[in-house]
DNA sequence: CCAAAAGTGTTCGAAATACACCCATGT
DNA sequence: ACATGGGTGTATTTCGAACACTTTTGG
């Protein structure tokens, strides 16, 4: 794959790659999908380079797509990393020599990268995380139990997590990151697992539907334990519409 | 300029260039600093490359510093802007010809540049527009008039301005739009000029001293017609206070 | 003396918060 | 039967929105 990049490096944006943080929810967790190349003992973001006939924002889907196999995703650009320091320790030479880079060439991949970060929230039931080639490993990690990880990706996850509960109070979130059909306490737990605090149920409850985007099924969830909660769905029409014209409130 | 940048390109990250939209305020206007060069009828913003020894938001305080002479500013990145389209235009043969410069060495200039944006606020009046060499035009042009501008400047102004009115809701801003000393009405024509509507007087008062970054000063504005204004200025500890710790209110 | 802008307080309604009881289900 | 989580309503407080009169000053 990188040496891949590297011979084909001319049609590669120079000095620039994307990295995504791809959120998802699951167990009541907030889920951070992470890889991991043998060569190395570090997780790292997913992320890749920007082909030179690619927008960046479609080079950015192009990745996503490639390691969860998902499309129409809610993906948004947050920030763009360069300091001159951020992948120094990057260039290796054990990296090198694990894909058989000549050392020449290798100074296209050792030279200061810009990235770009993105972040995306998928349905972690519809994702398969798929790895690139049998020397990459791709997981879901818990957020609380994130490792270190390679270069300046600690920063950027953080950061992404930033924005995201900057712009829960600008935009509805749940759509991409819970499955068709969901209960009221799902979203509140997805919520305050971003927000990293309790919510009010009640008070919950009447916010939460008091935005309008929510369709009460006329179902309830089987299967668990005590009173069965209802589900709901979320009304797509006006999810979209909210999303664009803005949310007034906060949390 | 552009000829020493090429003839020197070696020493400048590829495809990727800075722009800065820099703010301020005068005459109850907003202004914005853009730029001509004589070989071009349409404006620009400011911008500039990234050296590859310096971190891009050093690079963005440098480009800043060089157009106003100014330092300590108030500066923040937004967006990055990448589509492949998005600076075709620029790769004119008038331009490579007014700068004598070899169409080989102009393909350096003419593939797609990623741009970061980053927005600026400056005290207006402690700005000196300073143009780099003669063939450069440097004024400061009303918001309200800005005429089109070369390649996507002009979405990139828009995306600044509307990224400024969201964080008006998250730091309180005027610091480095306005003199060190200033009256209330003064703020508040600058947050509705921002905000572009109106806002009530008692409630805006209310509001921006509820904020404990203003320091009433025992002085009136002189030489002005009907009631004298009294003057304030921030306190400059509470305000960096504030910015770091974000506000918990909206406009 | 009058026009134009500055200063000041109160009322009202909406929204956020705090809080308690009943219901359904699996064990 | 009981423990656990789900569902619902109300009272209180807080915050933002609307609003009118008086004061000062230059012309």
């Amino acid at each position: 794959m990188l040496k891949s990049i590297i011979d084909n490096r001319e049609n590669y944006q120079p000095g620039l790659s994307i990295d995504c943080v791809i959120f998802g929810f699951h167990d009541n967790q907030l889920k951070v999908l992470l890889i991991k190349t043998k060569h190395s003992e570090e997780w790292a973001l997913p992320g890749g380079f920007v082909p030179v006939d690619e927008d960046i924002d479609q080079a950015a889907v192009s990745i996503l797509h490639g390691r969860t196999g998902l499309e129409g995703i809610f993906l948004r650009q947050f920030s763009t990393f360069g300091t001159v320091k951020r992948n120094q320790d990057h260039f290796s030479n054990k990296v090198l020599e694990f894909y058989e880079i000549p050392l020449e060439e290798g100074k296209w991949y050792a030279s200061r990268f810009v990235t770009i970060g993105y972040y995306a929230l998928v349905d972690f039931l519809q994702t398969v995380p798929q790895p690139e080639g049998k020397n990459e490993i791709v997981e879901w990690i818990d957020h609380d139990a994130v490792p270190d990880l390679i270069l300046d990706h600690k920063e950027i996850l953080d950061k992404a997590l930033e924005t995201l509960r900057m712009e829960l109070n600008l935009i509805p979130v749940g759509y991409n990151l819970l499955p068709e059909k969901f209960t009221i306490p799902e979203l509140q737990k997805l919520y305050e697992t971003i927000l990293g605090r309790k919510l009010d149920r009640r008070n919950f409850l009447r916010k939460i539907t008091a935005i309008g985007i929510l369709t009460k099924l006329d179902e309830k969830k089987s299967n668990v334990a005590h009173k069965a909660p209802n589900l709901y769905s979320f009304d797509r029409d006006k999810y979209n519409e909210v999303v664009r014209n803005g949310l007034h409130q906060g949390w």
